[in-house]
DNA sequence: TAATCATGTTAACAGTGTCAACATAGGATG
DNA sequence: CATCCTATGTTGACACTGTTAACATGATTA
């Protein structure tokens, strides 16, 4: 039994992402994780000044991820400009309804992201793959107004998850009126 | 100095709410509303099965607030129907902003909705004064496709107020757009 | 080899939500 | 009016939390 871990900052990230999405941000102790890490209970104030710190990271990886998805999805060779930007909308509410817990962490108001700038160019880094669509989309198209037709796709799909939470709607409902509003 | 306090459920309400706006949600302790009540710490239990069931009569609270102030916008006499919808969406945004933390906790998961019916009751009334008056804009609209454009134009103040926040753009000038979009 | 420094540990503090056991008072019932 | 019941309060305790200070260890480097 080594004193040094060797690997324990990444570790305490990938289980504190496991127990973040299984629980949710607000159960998630930075005890139970440090235990889970077999590693002292204060071990973890030597990676992380604090715990808002970890679930900053933890909610970076989130927009990383989401990014990549929606990446995915706006690169798929076959498909026309328009229905790549449907099923990066798609894709978006998958993973708002599947990653559920962490999708909540990346939402919520207990990260104060203007003090994690890290956190900040991923969030950031996530919206201009939707930037990027729609400039595609929309030739000639002032920088300001481009920015408000993001910001109104963004909320739009954001809304859905919202609602597709609590009611019981199925997405395929909303799908082509939701892609009109375009 | 009686025994018993008279009103004590209803101070303990009010008392959160100001704490909760003030510090937000997540700073705001059970015991410290009950001090300010000058009640011992445990007497809250007397009126609130948990922590979370206090907070949801705030988040509650605020629905109510907003319902109300979507309200008045709504039943400006001297406006036109659609001036009186984008006046909505204005009175919605400043709320977002105004009440911050209090509309924080109103989008926090750590409420879970469907254990509370009377908050839920108060969220679908806010809602349904947006549904009330885009109904009025387009008459003769399917149930569905009503129910679409209102997720629509609440996703979108949403995410405005989102985003005003963080970026520091004048809500002045997304007015137009926004208004557009409709 | 010796010193430095990153990275671990233990012990402790103040604060939290919550429960069980007890106290009180005011209204209902005889 | 006297008595009991019940709603509402209190005290004390438990297990848990984030966080800090003081100390231990071992790898890197002078």
């Amino acid at each position: 039994m080594k004193y040094h871990h060797g690997n324990l900052k990444e570790e305490l990230i990938s289980s504190a992402c496991i127990v973040c999405e299984a629980d949710g941000h607000d159960r998630m102790s930075l005890r139970s994780i440090a235990k889970e890490a077999k590693v002292s209970q204060t071990a973890p104030y030597r990676h992380f000044k604090t715990k808002e710190s970890l679930l900053a990271e933890v909610s970076s990886r989130g927009f990383i991820e989401l990014k990549e998805i929606l990446h995915n999805a706006n690169t798929k060779k076959t498909l026309s400009t328009r229905d790549k930007f449907l099923e990066m909308g798609q894709a978006y509410i998958e993973f708002g309804l599947s990653k559920r817990n962490t999708y909540d962490l990346m939402h919520s108001s207990v990260i104060d992201k203007t003090q994690f700038p890290e956190l900040l160019n991923s969030a950031v880094g996530t919206f201009e793959e939707l930037v990027d669509v729609l400039a595609e989309l929309n030739p000639g198209i002032s920088a300001k107004d481009l920015d408000i037709k993001c910001i109104h796709h963004w909320a739009l799909v954001h809304g859905l998850v919202g609602l597709l939470r609590n009611e019981n709607l199925d997405a395929s409902e909303i799908d082509t009126p939701a892609a009109n509003a375009m």
